[in-house]
DNA sequence: TGAATCACG
DNA sequence: ACGTACGTGATTCAT
C-alpha cells in the first residue's frame, strides 16, 4: 500500500500568515518583503516530509477565478480581502515546493479544496493508494473514507480523523458534514444556511433524520419552531448543500506518478532561502552569503593605535555571559580609522581611550571586564544597545540583528559559538564592521531619541544606570553553602516521603512531574472530580487542585510535592551551581528586555527568590551579606500610588495623602461599611479587586482569581469604578489614546508602541488595550526606581560610602550594609526613593534589616 | 522547541 | 459568541 500525502497550501499559507501577523509587525527581509507566511510554510512543509516520509505528496492552491464564485455570488463575501503583504508571497511559495521537489496544483476555476478532492477520489478508486490530506480547515474532513484520513490542524498540533474517530467526535459519517453546512451555515466563506439554525440543533436532525434530504422528507415530524425555520430556507439550505459540496472531477489529468515526492535541489532552495533571509534554515546548506568587505588596520602594538577624540568600541566574548566570557578581540573605530586590536591590549586600549567620548555597543559588558581586568575609572557616552532599546523595544543582545537589516553581513553569536570562532579573518573584519557602524550610526540614533523625547531618559537615567548595575552584578551576593545543602538534604527527605506516600496512594509509580502522567492517575484512575479543565490531558495546576482538595488526600501530597521540588531544583541546585569561585552570585540585570521598562535578572534570576511560602522563603537564608548586614527598601504600592497620580483620581489621592490603608479603605468602600468593620476576607479581596483593575481584569477573571462567580465580581469592579471614576476615565482614556496614537508612554517618556491594537483578531486587540492601560503604571514605576538607583549610586560615591547596592526587585532596593553605616545608608536611600519625583500623592517606602535575606524582609 | 508549571513584583 | 490579568525566568516533560 503506498501512502499519498495531499497538503492544502492555501490553507497553510494563511495560517501562517496570521499566526504570525498578530503583532501588526510582520517578519520582512532587509528588502522589506514579506517573508511571515513563507517561514510558517516552510516549516510545516519540513515538519510534514519529516514526518510522513512521504513518497507521493501535492500541494493544491487556489488560482484565478473561481466557480463557485461566479454560481453564488455572495459566496465568501463579506471576507476581508486578503493583505497585500500575504499576497505577494503566494508565488515564492510555489517556487520553495519546486525546489524541494514537491508538485503542487492549481487550476482555475476551482479551489484548493477541490484537487484534494480529485486526488482523494484516485485513492479511494485505487486500491493500491491511501492518502492523508493535512489542513487546518473542517470542510475537508467530507472526503474521509475507509482509505482517506485528514490530519486537522490546530493551534499547535493535530487531531486525527479517520472514519471512525469522525464518528465519535461528531456523531455523523463524515460525508455529511456536508449536510451540517447546508443547515448550519458557515459564517466564514458566508454559507448562508438555515437561518435561525446552528450547529447543535443540525447535528441532532441530522443524526435522526441522516441527510438533508432525509429531513425535508420528514419535515412534518419535526414540530415547532425549527420545522419553520427549515421551510422558509428549504431553498437557502439545499443551496448551501450545493456550495458546500467539494467537487471531486476537476480535469488535472495527473497520475500519482506524477506526485511522486523528488527530494529537494539544495542550491536552488538554498538560493532562495538566501533570498528571504531564512538563515536559520540555511545552516543545512552551503550558505555563501554575500560577504561585507571593510579595510582596516591589525593592532597587535599599543603604539600603532592612533585615534581621534571620538571612538566606538566593541568587545567580541567566547561566552554570553560577560561574567565568565574571555575577550576575542576589539573593533575600534573613529571617524577614519579602523582596527581589528588584539585581546591582549585591552588593558592598553582602555587606558588610551578613557578620555575621549566612548561609544559602544552592551557597555555594561564592556564595564564588568574592565573592573575583571584592572583598575581605574572609565565610562562610555553611548550605548548602541540601549538607544536602539529605548527605540524599537526588540534589542537583542547580539547586535548582528541591528547590522543585517542595513546589510552589512556579519555572523550572528549564535552562529559564532557554534563554529567555536573558527574563523579568525572573519572574527577580525566582523569587529570591525561593528565598530564602525556604531560609530556611524551614532549620530543618527541621538537625533532619534531627541525627536522621541526619550534623550533625557537614555541619558540621564538609562545610561547611568548601566554602571550602577555592573556595580552591582560585580559586586554579587554572598552564598552560605552550607545553608543551602541542609534546606536541599531536608527537601530530598520530603520528597522521599511524599512521593511514597502518593505512589500508594495512586497504586503504582508514576512520574509525578509529568502533567500527562499525573492527569491520568488523577482524573482516569482515582477518578478525582469530572476530568475538568481540558487541554492537552488534564490541567494540573495549583490552582485547580487547590479546589479539589477535599475530594482526596492525595490532592495535599501532590502540592506539598510540588513545592519541595520546586525548592529543590529551581531554588537550590541551581543557586549553588551558578556559585562563583569566590562564593558569591552574580546575576545578569538585563536592561534591554521588557516592554515595560523593568529591568530582569538572569543566570540566574535574583528577582524570584521564595518568600510568600515559609518552606521556600527560608531559602533566603542562604543569602547572606558582604558586610555587616542587609538592608531592604521597598516602595509601598508604588503602582497604585502612580495610578493616583496619572488618573487624578480624587478619592485615591486624597487617601494617600491621609496616609490610609488603602486596601481597607477600598474594601469600607466597596461593602459600604466603616473601616473598622472590614473583615481580613474583605480586605484581601479588595485587595484583589484593585490589583486587577490595574491590569485591566474582567469580571471573569477576578470570579476566577477569588473563586466567586463571574457576576458578583463584575459587581465589584463596577462598586470601584462608581466610586473611583478618575480610575475609570483614565483607563478609557489611555486606551483612546493608544488607538489614535499607536503608543503608550510613561511619566518619563519611555514609549511602547502596541501593534496588537490594529490586530483584527477581537482577543489579541482586547490585550493590547490592557497592555495600554497597564504600560504606563507599570513602566512609570520602573522610571522611578531606576531613577533612585542612579541617585543612590552618585549619592553613595560622594559621601564615600562603603555600603553596596546588590539587588532591584522592582519595586524594592537590598543593599549590602555595614553596621556603622546603617543610619546614613537608610537616610539617603529613603530620601532618595522618596524624593526622587513628586507626584500628586507622597511615595513611602518601607524599611527592613537583617544578617540574610530572610530576615531583611 | 514548546507546553506546563511555578517562582517573583 | 468569544475568551477572559500586566511584567518576568527556570525547570521539566514530551515531541
Amino acid at each position: 500500500m503506498k501512502r499519498v500525502i495531499l497538503v492544502d497550501g492555501n490553507n497553510l499559507m494563511f495560517r501562517s500568515y496570521y499566526a504570525t501577523a498578530y503583532s501588526g509587525n510582520i517578519m520582512r527581509n532587509s528588502k522589506g518583503f514579506p517573508t511571515n507566511a513563507l517561514y510558517g510554510f516552510v516549516n510545516m512543509i519540513n515538519k510534514i516530509i519529516n514526518e510522513e516520509k512521504p513518497e507521493f505528496i501535492a500541494v493544491a492552491f487556489d488560482i484565478g477565478k473561481n466557480f463557485r464564485k461566479e454560481k453564488y455570488d455572495f459566496y465568501k463575501e463579506g471576507r476581508q480581502a486578503t493583505p497585500d503583504d500575504l499576497i505577494k508571497q503566494m508565488p515564492i511559495a510555489r517556487d520553495i515546493l519546486k525546489a524541494m521537489g514537491i508538485k503542487y496544483l492549481e487550476l482555475a476555476p476551482y479551489e484548493a479544496d477541490d484537487i484534494i478532492g480529485t486526488l482523494a477520489k484516485m485513492a479511494d478508486l485505487d486500491p493500491e493508494y491511501d492518502a492523508t490530506i493535512i489542513s487546518s480547515d473542517r470542510d475537508l474532513l467530507q472526503l474521509i473514507s475507509n482509505v482517506v484520513d485528514v490530519k486537522l490542524l490546530k493551534q499547535s498540533g493535530y487531531i486525527k480523523y479517520n472514519p471512525e474517530t469522525f464518528k465519535a467526535d461528531y456523531g455523523i459519517d463524515p460525508l455529511k458534514i456536508i449536510d451540517l453546512k447546508a443547515l448550519a451555515g458557515d459564517a466564514s466563506d458566508n454559507i448562508p444556511g438555515v437561518k435561525g439554525i446552528g450547529e447543535k440543533t443540525a447535528l441532532k436532525l441530522l443524526q435522526e433524520y441522516n441527510s438533508l434530504e432525509g429531513i425535508y422528507e420528514n419535515i412534518d415530524k419535526i414540530t415547532g419552531k425549527t420545522k419553520e425555520k427549515l421551510i422558509n430556507d428549504k431553498e437557502n439550505a439545499f443551496m448551501s448543500k450545493d456550495i458546500a459540496t467539494i467537487y471531486r472531477d476537476v480535469p488535472l489529468n495527473i497520475n500519482f506518478l506524477d506526485i511522486k515526492y523528488l527530494g529537494e535541489n539544495a542550491e536552488q532552495l538554498g538560493k532562495i532561502y538566501e533570498n528571504l533571509e531564512f538563515y536559520s534554515l540555511l545552516k543545512n546548506f552551503e550558505r555563501k552569503a554575500v560577504e561585507t568587505e571593510v579595510e582596516f588596520q591589525e593592532i597587535t602594538n599599543i603604539n600603532d593605535l592612533v585615534l581621534n577624540d571620538e571612538v566606538s568600541i566593541y568587545m567580541e566574548l567566547d561566552n554570553e555571559n560577560y561574567h565568565k566570557g574571555n575577550i576575542l578581540g576589539l573593533g575600534i573605530c573613529d571617524d577614519i580609522h579602523n582596527y581589528y586590536v588584539d585581546a591582549s591590549l585591552f588593558k592598553e586600549v582602555i587606558s588610551y581611550i578613557r578620555s575621549k567620548v566612548i561609544y559602544t555597543y552592551n557597555a555594561k559588558a564592556l564595564e564588568i571586564l574592565r573592573r575583571r581586568l584592572m583598575g581605574d575609572e572609565f565610562r562610555a557616552n553611548y550605548d548602541l544597545m540601549i538607544a536602539a532599546y529605548l527605540l524599537n523595544g526588540f534589542t537583542k543582545d547580539d547586535i548582528a540583528y541591528l547590522l543585517h537589516p542595513e546589510e552589512i553581513n556579519v555572523a550572528f553569536y549564535e552562529d559564532m559559538v557554534k563554529n567555536n570562532f573558527i574563523d579568525k579573518d572573519k572574527l577580525k573584519k566582523d569587529l570591525v564592521l561593528k565598530a564602525r557602524f556604531i560609530y556611524d550610526t551614532r549620530d543618527k540614533y541621538i537625533l532619534e531619541l531627541k525627536k522621541e523625547e526619550m534623550y533625557d531618559l537614555f541619558n540621564d537615567i538609562e545610561m547611568p544606570l548601566t554602571y550602577v548595575l555592573a556595580d552591582m552584578e560585580y559586586v554579587g551576593v554572598k552564598i552560605d553553602s552550607n545553608t543551602l545543602e541542609e534546606i536541599k538534604k531536608e527537601a530530598e527527605v520530603k520528597l522521599d516521603i511524599i512521593s511514597r506516600e502518593i505512589y500508594n496512594m495512586a497504586g503504582c509509580v508514576f512520574n509525578i512531574q509529568s502533567p500527562k502522567q499525573l492527569g491520568e492517575i488523577l482524573f482516569d484512575k482515582l477518578g478525582i472530580a469530572t476530568g475538568k479543565k481540558t487541554q492537552k490531558g488534564y490541567k494540573t495546576d495549583a490552582s485547580t487542585l487547590q479546589k479539589l482538595r477535599d475530594r482526596h488526600p492525595i490532592i495535599d501530597l501532590i502540592l506539598d510535592y510540588r513545592n519541595y521540588s520546586k525548592i529543590l531544583s529551581t531554588y537550590t541546585i541551581s543557586l549553588e551551581n551558578a556559585k562563583f569561585p569566590d562564593n558569591k552570585i552574580h546575576t545578569i540585570f538585563k536592561q534591554t528586555l521588557t516592554r515595560t521598562g523593568r529591568l530582569s535578572s538572569v543566570e540566574p534570576n535574583l528577582q524570584n527568590i521564595p518568600v510568600r511560602g515559609e518552606e521556600g522563603r527560608r531559602v533566603r537564608r542562604a543569602f547572606i551579606p558582604t558586610n555587616d548586614l542587609f538592608l531592604s527598601i521597598d516602595y509601598s504600592q508604588i503602582e497604585l500610588r502612580i495610578l493616583a497620580h496619572i488618573s487624578g483620581s480624587k478619592e485615591l489621592i486624597e487617601a494617600f495623602r491621609n496616609d490610609q490603608d488603602i486596601h481597607t479603605k477600598v474594601a469600607a468602600d466597596i461593602y459600604g461599611v466603616k473601616e473598622e468593620e472590614v473583615t481580613k476576607l474583605m480586605r484581601s479581596t479588595a485587595k484583589a479587586v484593585i490589583f486587577g483593575i490595574v491590569y485591566g481584569i474582567s469580571g471573569f477573571g477576578l470570579g476566577e482569581n477569588l473563586n466567586i462567580n463571574t457576576k458578583d465580581a463584575a459587581k465589584f469592579i463596577e462598586k470601584y469604578y462608581e466610586l473611583y471614576p478618575g480610575v475609570k476615565n483614565y483607563m478609557e482614556n489611555i486606551v483612546k489614546e493608544a488607538y489614535r496614537d499607536g503608543y503608550v508612554r510613561t511619566l518619563f517618556k519611555r514609549k511602547r508602541t502596541i501593534e496588537e491594537l490594529n490586530n483584527k483578531n477581537y482577543m489579541i486587540r482586547t490585550s493590547g488595550e490592557r497592555i495600554a492601560l497597564n504600560t504606563p503604571i507599570q513602566g512609570t514605576s520602573a522610571d522611578i526606581i531606576k531613577k533612585a538607583m542612579v541617585l543612590v549610586y552618585e549619592e553613595f560615591k560622594k559621601q564615600n560610602i562603603k555600603s553596596k547596592m546588590v539587588l532591584q526587585i522592582h519595586d524594592e532596593l537590598v543593599i549590602d550594609t555595614l553596621k556603622e553605616e546603617i543610619e546614613v545608608v537608610t537616610n539617603i536611600v529613603k530620601n532618595v526613593m522618596e524624593n526622587v519625583i513628586q507626584l500628586s500623592v507622597p511615595l513611602k517606602v518601607g524599611i527592613a534589616m537583617g544578617k540574610d535575606l530572610y530576615e531583611a524582609k
